[in-house]
DNA sequence: CTGAAAGCGCTTACAG
DNA sequence: CTGAAAGCGCTTACAG
């Protein structure tokens, strides 16, 4: 049913070899056949077989992505941003879901792997502390960059954010406007994005002579907006004074806001909040919460470049120069801290 | 580099043939060669060359997605729907986004039916006014089901929800607590949603005996924030009587209600705010949104599972019947209105 | 139970 | 400028 070189071939009295050439546009088939074939073939709505195309080439102008979870606002940016730029260059994504989970990422690399995708992009799982996995692909030579959810000691390319020092501004902002003692909500031991948010928010407590006190670090587990509630009333429990936190993740502080407006705890006047992604929300919530602004759409597009040359340069042979693109972040301020 | 069947066939002496029904395991192997032929193949850390596969049986395994907007709540829990019940079959997911545009959605039909992938499955731009692309889909025997943005006139499977009762009820809740003159944002004419929730809206007037006033209706474009905004800011200019207003979707109420606020309109002793869809973020401002909980997840998964077994019954030439699955909403009451 | 052979639909090195 | 032929790595009908 459908159409095959061969009956374009066929059709035309001519070879396989010969309709290949004109429609790919050799220079070495007369003007006047490739016009023959290109008419024909599109008469006949003639479409490649990419099957074919797949195993002769041994490219299949896929990509992988996986990804811990689709539904979250900074992870949907990142795969709106590569899914765009991939299209641009010709390339379709196959998006993969790790749930968090270790053990689904690992089986997911196996799968696109024995897809034979051209290239990899991943954010890690919280649960991922082991990475033989991803430093297999490397070694199979399937292309395969990171990004913000990254290992350090993993050696390929990557796209993040410096958590460290976005976290510095945000709490060093929460300094300026006068907050003396100022809490910190962070994120689970294992992904370095919230072991550097904290050393972020240390490191500006001591440049500042401001004491650094580990009663005021709260470590939550699943970065919920009911963890958010449950630990800004432990914090009025456990410290009056408070008068500003750094939280980790926007869906956070947003339920940390919601418990401080419940409490009538006025925000900022009583307590500054600052949050950390920028999700839409954010500025649709009362007070808008003033927080750092993470470019996922930007992301995901300059991982994908970065795949995409890496793809282009072992096919080429070249040797592949490792990548770490580190993009800029901003702090918005908003309603929720004195500014 | 990587194993083939070759390899596995030369290390044993035995032929290609054999290793590869023994992997398959078809029962004219012997036990013992398909035990050994398992155990070298492992031990090579085999996986089939899937272009090879894909080529031979006429399959990829994936399936393409075409949908308008990634970065969206109800969106991304379809996609994530779909995805997770496509894994669970062995099926990929290619992911495209059309940003409502017609021709981008036309291209990316041709890009996925090109890449030759099973199936498709699709919620349609809002600019989509011509179904010709997708009926070429249908005559050429790739099975597609539509969700949530559909065409009634084209015949394939579909999942949806019911807009037009789903509207009616929710306009019906603003009736029964008491609302005389109920005001209706309506999304643009194109898409059938739209149509369908503003003619649910009216029914559920014209059967209560209040007068539609079509003054009170008010047609929008991009269903953004800031619409929201504007749109309640002209309500309170044109309409000092209205105490309801059901809205087409989540944000552009989220963005009502903003404007409300800061107008010191309270919600929702003066005016009542109903939305639609149930994104995260109707939970988490203040008042809190009731709205109309659109089953994304589900819908997703019920998409996959219809196209599945279409995909099934044409590869057994079964001949297939379209379904239609309607799936249910329901109001989640909240404090946007005077319940 | 095993294997030789054909074929899926392309691409491309090579010959003429 | 054109085309015969090999080959990518599988699957499967068929013969023995």
């Amino acid at each position: 049913m459908l159409v095959t070189l061969k009956q374009i071939a066929e059709e035309l009295g001519i070879s396989i070899t010969t309709v290949s050439k004109a429609l790919k546009e050799y220079p070495d088939v007369s003007k006047k056949t490739r016009k023959l074939v290109r008419e024909t073939a599109s008469m006949l709505n003639y479409k490649p077989n990419s099957f074919a195309v797949n195993l002769r080439t041994k490219e299949s102008k896929t990509i992988g992505l996986i990804i811990p979870e689709i539904v979250h606002h900074f992870f949907s940016s990142v795969i709106k941003g590569i899914i765009s730029q991939a299209e641009k260059k010709g390339y379709l994504v196959i998006t993969l879901q790790s749930n968090e989970s270790y053990e689904l990422e690992k089986k997911q690399i196996d799968l696109l792997l024995s897809k034979r995708v051209d290239g990899i992009l991943i954010s890690l799982a919280n649960g991922t502390g082991d990475f033989k996995h991803i430093t297999e692909v490397i070694e199979q030579e399937t292309p395969i960059v990171m990004f913000d959810k990254i290992a350090k000691t993993v050696k390929c390319s990557k796209v993040i954010i410096d958590d460290r020092k976005a976290a510095y501004k945000a709490t060093q902002h929460l300094i300026n406007i006068g907050c003396k003692r100022i809490a910190h909500f962070r994120g689970p031991l294992l992904p370095q994005n919230s072991i550097d948010r904290f050393l972020g928010y240390k490191q500006a407590l001591i440049d500042n002579n401001l004491s650094y006190d580990a009663s005021l670090v709260y470590l939550l587990n699943d970065m919920s907006f009911e963890e958010g509630k449950f630990y800004a009333n432990q914090l009025l429990k456990d410290h009056k004074d408070v008068d500003g936190i750094f939280i980790n993740t926007d869906l956070v502080a947003i339920g940390a806001i919601s418990e401080f407006n419940k409490k009538g705890i006025k925000v900022p006047e009583q307590i500054n909040v600052i949050g950390f992604s920028n999700w839409f929300m954010a500025s649709v919530i009362s007070p808008s919460l003033t927080t750092v602004n993470q470019p996922g759409f930007q992301m995901g597009k300059k991982a994908f470049k970065i795949l995409y040359k890496e793809i282009k340069d072992r096919k080429k042979r070249k040797n592949i120069s490792y990548n770490e693109v580190i993009l800029e972040t901003d702090l918005i301020f908003r309603d929720s801290t004195n500014n």
